[in-house]
RNA sequence: GCGGCUGUGGCGAAAUUGGCAGACGCACUAGACUUAGGAUCUAGCGGGCAACCAUGGGGGUUCAAGUCCCUCCAGCCGCACCA
């Protein structure tokens, strides 16, 4: 091949590649592992732009480089195709998003294929595909089975829980757990009813449910994350968002504070993330402190410093238990308890629970008002005016536990419900809010600090200055030991405790939206229980429109048959510690399963009990011969049966019944299935004393399966029919209609073997879009495991990532979230690390530059607000800048300036050349470009300033901005694009020259052509321009060899410290010197293809074969440098009189210093600018420097 | 306001532990080859005629500072009444 054909060679060796599995990951293996993740990306329509493989690129090198390196290396990619934008685009267009996502995915697939990375696709996940989120419900069963033990602090398995609780009651139970939790004792807890037991471990559960404020964005028809909200709007859309009150799912990630800011500490991510990360977690050590409600207010004027209540001031501790009206202490959390006597007011949000028992008759109205005007305002406003100081005075009064000093209790909206307890103590001389409070509203300050910064009105305050004052005993203290010393008094006192607080809140984990994990929860009783881990997955069902129902549900409850079959015992029986065992079968008792005349024989105990079958349901025999003794009842019913028959059939009472059909182990005289109900004859021999036990166990157990029974004797059918109709209908009224996929066949759809059980609603919200990801890179160590998540050995193999990149945008949303779940399933023992990602990189945004071209024309002039408006020949626009060329003109009979006004026109970056646009393109632009209109209107292409070029090629000037790359900018680069043009090596290796990783810099493609014409000056190292191949096999000289060991050198050190462009400089300089020095032998070419390998593996492949070797470069071994071929015999030493470089001279490199001072200070030029001085001292840096100091 | 990061030629940048600032590349200029050039090759390329001046500004430590310290400024990102 003569010619370096990069669209050959690449297409070539990604064949190759394919086709030998070069990439596919080795396990198990002798080899050290190494594990490279990048953040796997949501597949959008928009596909990828040359932002996008950066990391890709960066990560691929450094797989290629430790695969070079003897590593088994896995490097896998997927898709988070769980996502928003193909559920909208669902609800817009009704195509399932499954299919938007595949399409989405092919693309995606296709564009990563033509840039030669080496991932092994074999392990490739998608976070919607069953056989993954599979497992991702697996885990949240797991999470829901689990509550948090603060004592071992880990989770452990809600049984360990029961049993603290059968044994001690709450006492001793140290859980991580709602607020509201009641206490109880062993002997109270073991008669509470099983139902009763799961009510309350429902507030344990490190999955729970519970009504809460949560983010609902009516835009988008569901609740949102913390994180998924920037300034009051949705992250994704910029739709509204609302507080309101809903049932939703949480995570109890607060359990997991303390330890994800502690193992921050460990971690090689950048500072920048762990910051966010530490103030997302926002812990404060402080002190709860309890203020007793005063039980009237005084009259008239207070002082919050003197004023006690008359025959409090003994000292004694005044309010018991119960403050006034009944109403118990008002807790306040503070970091600040050394302020105490500085305290002159309490501030409660709007929303705390006090505010309605403690305001006064007098001041209701007001504060009524304040609390609709403060909850009518939006988030957005709230943050918007942060300045504005609102409240009002509740009347009521609090008693300063420490001087029992009276102060008052307002509201503000500037304390937040959701912190601490909603509540502050106000110390308006050592707090800025507080300050401004108590200024806007006249009440006092006590100042309780001294010295220099304490000045709470200058700018220097520094709230942690001076010593106190007016504090009693504190008096004296710098802040410090005012701290220490006031927490210890009050927890003397019993008025509060040392507490540490933490910001971060249990995260909202369900999703109004049909495009995400189905939660494996079903409901019974209003209860929530999670489906069997042998039910998974549950699988998203087929809906007919993707948007909520008209009443407002998620799409999911469109569903037909949206329900849970009960199939384990419920999982509040602790049977045993072990969290994973399933609660065991009930076996059936002897004579059940028996129906009516014609019965099979009856099932011994676990006969007939496949063990994949549950303990309601018959094996497929059993069911055969249900079936056959069901037929044989229909063919020969009693005369009550066919009485009974006569007056139900062919829905004669509304509902469609059936008679003589199989349940579970047993045959129902009568059912209506989408009643549940079962209707039964019993013979005259039913009155005896077993038989009615019978009778009601078998009742009982058709309960459990879900059914109603109603039991009527043949007498009763005989003597009064209509009676006994009548109420079967009136029963069959009351009951609620459970649709199923078939309501007419589905429960007694038996052919599987899985027998008749009571359905239940399941949950219709989904999971949120960072489910999948809090764990998929433990998926990809065992991608395919249809038993586990991934097997233990594959986990203790891998154990964690070694380097993962990505963007720094999911610093509190999914870089958080993995970390807790990974902790919890550490917690478990299924994996052995305690964070999952050693070292993260956050890589640069690649922005772009947008070009713009001027047209100038229109008419100006100032309407009465002095704005100047812009007249254009087809509408009216508003501008900002104007150039004026004044002319006087006439409108409608006023005088105007007529000026001619720049408007900025967007062009696409495709038709820009060399910074400018030429005509033709630009006419081609309008022709062509069906977005014109929508995006530039009111132009006049007319009025733009053509120029022309020496071959009298007319042109626009343009000028640019750097911007951030998106389709509404015109300014996308697409890698096809690119790579069709130049090939894959040359953006590949473009993409790492750009700049350092982690900075974020604007693409240029017309810089790329130095990156172009560097491969090709590898090229031709090994061809000539006829195609002559000029390697040969003369042994490297000196020079030649150095050059070659510094550049492995080098790339090596770059490579490990992650610094990429530099390592392409090298690759250059490298390149440069070997051609100066016309080398073309073999050990040198070779080695140095295996070092571009990881940059550029096409070429290096390509040239690698045409050095006569058979087996692909990936797996050659990455050359040692030696490091005798870099020794210098000499180094020219710069020579600096007072630090400023004079002359250059050589010398030995292991000169001895003394005699190279001596020679340099006699060398005429420095001679020369001695002055003939004698130097004050001389600086040999060996093979460095000389300075001289005169 | 708080936190993190970043400021070096016309542009992307390099200088890893303080030791010749601007490697490498783009763009640009001149020349060569050529019917042609969005090809290739050669040379030049921070500013200044120069002494010198230059790493966002100012100050400091040091024989020596882009690099360390203080201070101010700008840009980007994140958080934002967190008690």
């Amino acid at each position: 091949m003569s010619e370096y054909k990069h669209q050959d060679i690449e297409k070539k060796w990604q064949r190759f590649w394919k086709e030998n599995q070069t990439f596919k990951t080795e396990f198990p293996s002798n080899k050290p592992k190494y594990y490279v993740l990048d953040m796997f990306p949501y597949p959008s329509g928009a596909g990828l732009h040359v932002g996008h493989p950066l990391g890709y690129i960066a990560t691929d090198i450094v797989a290629r480089y430790k695969r070079l390196k003897g590593y088994n290396v896995l490097h896998p990619m997927g898709y988070d195709s769980f996502g928003l934008p193909a559920e909208q685009y669902a609800v817009q267009t009704g195509q399932h998003p499954a299919i938007t996502t595949e399409n989405n995915i092919a693309r995606y697939r296709e564009q990563l294929d033509n840039i030669g990375f080496s991932y092994d696709w074999s392990r490739e996940v998608r976070t919607s595909n069953p056989d993954f989120y599979k497992w991702t419900q697996w885990i949240f069963i797991k999470i829901f089975n689990h509550w948090y033990n603060k004592e071992s602090d880990k989770a452990e398995p809600i049984q360990v829980l029961f049993k603290k609780f059968s044994e001690n009651g709450t006492k001793g139970v140290k859980a991580v757990c709602d607020e509201d939790v009641s206490t109880f004792t062993a002997q109270e807890w073991n008669n509470f009813s099983d139902e009763k037991k799961h009510e309350i471990s429902l507030k344990y559960r490190l999955a729970y449910l519970s009504n809460t404020f949560v983010n609902w964005c009516p835009g988008l028809g569901t609740v949102l994350a913390n994180e998924e909200v920037k300034d009051g709007v949705s992250e994704r859309g910029g739709f509204p968002v609302e507080r309101k009150e809903m049932a939703q799912w949480s995570m109890r990630i607060t359990a997991y504070a303390e330890r994800l800011l502690q193992d921050l500490d460990g971690l090689d991510w950048s500072d920048s993330i762990k910051e966010q990360q530490r103030y997302w977690i926002g812990k404060s050590k402080g002190c709860m402190l309890t203020f007793q409600i005063a039980p009237q207010p005084p009259k008239g004027e207070y002082s919050a410093a003197s004023s006690e209540i008359s025959g409090l001031s003994d000292g004694s501790s005044p309010f018991g238990g119960k403050g006034a009206a009944g109403v118990g202490g008002l807790s306040v959390f503070t970091t600040r308890v050394d302020t105490i006597y500085g305290v002159t007011y309490l501030t409660l949000a709007p929303e705390h629970e006090l505010v309605d028992k403690i305001t006064t008759p007098e001041q209701k109205a007001k504060v009524e008002a304040y609390i609709h005007y403060a909850k009518n305002k939006s988030e957005l406003d709230r943050q918007a005016d942060i300045k504005t100081v609102t409240g009002e005075f509740t009347g009521a009064y609090a008693i300063n536990p420490l001087n029992n000093a009276l102060i008052p209790i307002w509201i503000g909206e500037y304390v937040l419900a959701g912190y601490g307890t909603g509540a502050v103590m106000a110390v308006p001389s050592s707090d800025t809010r507080d300050y401004a409070f108590a200024k806007h509203f006249n009440l006092p300050i006590i100042n309780v600090q001294e010295g220099e910064k304490t000045d709470i009105t200058k700018e220097d305050f520094d709230p942690k200055a001076g010593t106190m004052i007016n504090s009693d005993f504190l008096n004296g203290m710098d802040v410090k030991s005012a701290l220490e010393a006031m927490t210890k008094r009050v927890e003397e006192l019993g008025v509060g405790y040392g507490k540490v607080n933490f910001k971060i809140r249990d995260s909202i984990f369900s999703r109004q939206r049909y495009w995400g994990e189905p939660i494996p929860v079903y409901f019974k009783n209003g209860l929530p229980y999670t489906l069997d881990e042998s039910q998974l997955p549950l699988e998203l069902p087929k809906i007919d429109e993707y948007k909520p129902t008209a009443n407002g549900e998620p799409p999911l409850a469109r569903a037909k048959g949206w329900v849970a079959q009960e199939i384990a015992s419920p999982q509040f029986f602790p049977n045993s510690d072990d969290s994973n065992q399933k609660a065991s079968p009930q076996p059936l008792s002897k004579g059940e399963g028996l129906s009516g005349k014609a019965s099979p024989q009856p099932l011994s105990k676990g006969e007939g009990l496949s063990k994949n079958y549950s303990h309601h349901t018959a094996n497929k025999e059993i069911w055969q011969t249900l079936k056959t003794n069901a037929r044989d009842n229909r063919k020969n019913p009693t005369e009550f049966e066919e009485l009974m028959w006569q007056n139900l059939r062919n829905e004669k009472l509304g509902y469609k019944i059936r008679r003589q059909h199989p349940i579970d182990n047993f045959i129902a005289d009568f059912i209506c299935v989408p009643k549940r109900l079962i209707i039964e004859i019993d013979g005259d021999i039913h009155l005896s004393k077993e038989n009615i036990e019978y009778d009601n166990y078998r009742t009982s157990l058709l309960n459990n399966l879900g059914y109603q029974v109603l039991r009527f004797s043949n007498t009763e059918v005989k003597e009064n029919i209509s009676k006994v109709c009548n109420k079967i209908k009136e029963k069959l009224d009351s009951l609620p209609s459970i649709t199923t996929n078939d309501a007419s066949t589905a429960p007694l759809s038996f052919g599987e073997g899985l027998g008749v059980r009571h359905q239940y609603p399941l949950e219709t919200s989904t999971m949120p879009g960072w489910a999948g990801s809090s764990w998929y890179f433990l998926r990809y160590m065992d991608a395919k495991n249809e038993s586990e998540f991934a097997s233990k050995a594959a986990l203790d193999y891998w154990q964690d990532v070694d380097l993962y990149l990505g963007g720094s945008e999911h610093a509190t949303g999914h870089l958080l979230y993995s970390r807790f779940w990974h902790k919890f399933l550490y917690d478990l023992g299924y994996v052995k690390t305690k964070e999952y990602a050693k070292k993260l990189i956050n890589q640069g945004m690649i922005s772009s530059y947008s070009y713009f071209v001027d047209s100038y024309k229109g008419i100006i002039w100032q309407d009465g607000n002095g704005t100047e408006l812009a007249l254009l020949a087809n509408g009216v626009s508003f501008i900002s800048s104007v150039n004026r060329k004044d002319q006087e003109v006439i409108v409608n009979g006023q005088k105007l300036s007529n000026c001619y006004f720049k408007k900025r026109i967007r062009i696409p970056i495709e038709y820009i050349e060399n910074n400018v646009v030429h005509k033709e393109k630009l006419e081609e632009f309008i022709k062509n470009d069906p977005l014109f209109d929508s995006y530039n209107i009111n132009i006049d292409f007319n009025n733009v300033v053509y120029e022309k070029d020496n071959s009298g090629r007319e042109f626009v000037s343009t000028h640019s901005e750097v911007e951030k790359m998106s389709k509404s900018k015109y300014n996308v680069v697409n890698p096809d694009d690119i790579v069709s043009k130049y090939g894959a090596d040359t953006l590949r290796m473009y993409e790492m020259f750009l700049g350092p990783l982690e900075l974020s810099k604007p693409w240029s493609t017309s810089s790329i052509s130095g990156v172009s014409r560097f491969l090709r000056n590898v090229w031709k190292m090994f061809y000539d321009e006829n195609g002559k191949f000029l390697v040969t096999d003369e042994t490297p000289n000196d020079k030649e060899l150095k050059a070659l060991h510094k550049t492995i050198k080098k790339v090596e050190e770059d490579i490990e410290r992650f610094s990429f462009n530099t390592s392409v400089s090298t690759f250059m300089v490298c390149v440069n010197e070997l051609s100066d020095l016309k080398c073309h032998k073999r050990a040198i070419l070779s080695d140095f293809l295996i070092i571009l390998a990881p940059y550029a593996p096409h070429i290096a492949e390509e040239l690698w074969e045409a050095l006569g070797n058979k087996n692909g470069i990936s797996y050659s071994t990455f050359p040692k440098h030696d490091e005798k071929y870099l020794i210098e015999s000499s180094f020219e030493y710069p020579i600096s009189i007072n630090g400023k470089v004079r002359h250059k001279m050589n010398f030995p490199a292991n000169m001895d210093l003394k005699q190279l001072e001596n020679e340099a200070l006699s060398t005429p030029e420095i001679i020369k600018w001695l002055e003939g001085k004698t130097p004050k001292k001389v600086i040999v840096v060996p093979n460095k420097i000389v300075n001289v100091v005169l």
